[in-house]
DNA sequence: GCATCACTTGACCAATTGGTCAAGAAATTT
DNA sequence: AAATTTCTTGACCAATTGGTCAAGTGATGC
C-alpha cells in the first residue's frame, strides 16, 4: 500500500477549509474573469484571497485545478434558469420569464458571466464534454419544448435553438460587454433601461 | 540634436517591411484572440509568424505595441458598417442590410471579433477613450437617426441604443461563440440557419 | 569590389511565474 | 498540558517571459 501524498488535499470539510477554500475560489473568480486562465497569476490570486502562495497549494493542487473547479461549481448555478424552463399553458410568460432571469443573473453575477464568456471565446477546452454532452441534451430538451408550443400556435414560430441563442446572447451581452454599454450610454445604468428592451425585442419575437 | 534610437522602427514604407509587419499583424491577431494581451507570448506569436522573437522586437516596440497597433488598425474595419448606416427610405431593409452584414463578419473575421470581445471583457483599457470618444459619438448619430424613423412612424418603437446592442450581442456571439454553439448544434454549421433566424428576429422587432 | 544600410539571430539577462519544502504556528484531541 | 494534526509561510528553484545586444547576413548603391 502506497500513499499517493504526503498530506492529502483538504476536501472541505471543516470550517475553516471551507472559509480559505471560499475565498481562494472568490479571489480566483475575481482574476480568472479579468484575464482568462493562462493571464491570471497565482501571485494575484493568492493576494487578492489574502493569503499567502503556498497556502493557497495548500488548499488546491495548482493553479489550473482552481480553474476547473471554479468552472465546474459554477456551471450548475449557471444553467439552472434554463433547467427551470418548463411546460406552461403561457409560454409567452414562461420565456419572458427566462429571459428576465437571465438578465437579472447579467447584472448580479457579471464575474461568473465573464468567465464563461472567456472560457467560451477560448475554445472552451475545459468544459467542452459539457457543451457537446449534458449542455447538448438539455437544449434538445427546451428545443423540443419550445417547438412544442411553435406547433400547437402559443408561440410564433421560428428556430428554438437560435432563439435560445438570441436570448443568452442579448442578456450576457450586458455583463460581458458592460463597459462598451456604459461607455455609450454616458452615465446612464443600462440595467435601468434593459429589462424593458429585451422584454419588448421577444414578446415581439415570440407573439404569434 | 540627440538622436532617439539608433535604429529607428522601421514605419512599413518597403515592400519586405510592409509583409513583415503583415505577417506578425496576422500571428498576434491569432495570438491575442486565444488568449488576449495577458496570455499571449513573444515566442508565440513570433512562431506563428516564422520569425525570431528579437526579428519581432525589430519591427514592433513590443508586445503591448504589437496590441495596441492590431487593435487600432482593425477599429476602422469594425466599426465600418455602422458608420455606413445611412438614411432610407426603407429604415427596415437597411437595417436587416446591416444585421447580415455583421452576421458576415462574425463568420468572415472571427478573430476579430474574439479580440474585440476580450479586449472588452477585460474592460478595455487600450480602447475604452474610443467607446467613450468617437464611438459614442458615432452611437449617438444613429440612434438619432433611428429614432427619426420610429417617430416617422416606419419603425416599431423601442430604444434605438438598447436595439443596436442587441444587434451587436446577437451577430457577434456567433464568433464568439463559436465552440458552444456548434457544440450545442451537433454537426449542423450555424451559419447555414443563423441568417435566416436574425431575419426573422429582427424583422419582427422593426415592423411597426 | 567595397561601403553602407537594412535585416536577422544566437546568446544572454532580469523579472515573473508555478510550484516545492522544511520548519514553525495554531488548532484540536487526548 | 502534551501530543497530534492542521494550517501557514519564508526561502528557494526551475521554467518561462519580455526584451537586449553584439555580431552577423544580405541587399543596394557607388
Amino acid at each position: 500500500m502506497s500513499k499517493a501524498r504526503p498530506t492529502p488535499r483538504p476536501t472541505g470539510t471543516t470550517r475553516i477549509q471551507r472559509e480559505k477554500r471560499q475565498a481562494i475560489f472568490d479571489a480566483a473568480l475575481d482574476v480568472f474573469s479579468e484575464n482568462g486562465l493562462r493571464g491570471a497569476t497565482l501571485d494575484a490570486i493568492a493576494a487578492r484571497a489574502g493569503l499567502s502562495k503556498p497556502n493557497v497549494i495548500y488548499y488546491f493542487e495548482g493553479k489550473e485545478a482552481i480553474y476547473k473547479e471554479l468552472l465546474e461549481s459554477l456551471l450548475d448555478i449557471w444553467i439552472a434558469p434554463l433547467i427551470d424552463l418548463s411546460d406552461s399553458h403561457e409560454p409567452i410568460e414562461e420565456l419572458l420569464a427566462y429571459v428576465r432571469r437571465k438578465l437579472d443573473m447579467s447584472r448580479d453575477m457579471p464575474r461568473e458571466s465573464r468567465l464563461f464568456a472567456t472560457e467560451m471565446i477560448q475554445a472552451a477546452p475545459h468544459i467542452r464534454d459539457v457543451l457537446s454532452g449534458p449542455l447538448k441534451a438539455l437544449m434538445d430538451e427546451k428545443a423540443a419544448l419550445i417547438q412544442s408550443w411553435m406547433d400547437a400556435g402559443l408561440l410564433a414560430k421560428s428556430d428554438p435553438y437560435h432563439l435560445i441563442f438570441s436570448i443568452w446572447a442579448t442578456t450576457q451581452h450586458y455583463a460581458d460587454f458592460d463597459v462598451q454599454v456604459r461607455a455609450v450610454l454616458g452615465g446612464q445604468d443600462p440595467f435601468d433601461s434593459a429589462p424593458e428592451f429585451v422584454e419588448i425585442l421577444f414578446r415581439r419575437m415570440l407573439t404569434p
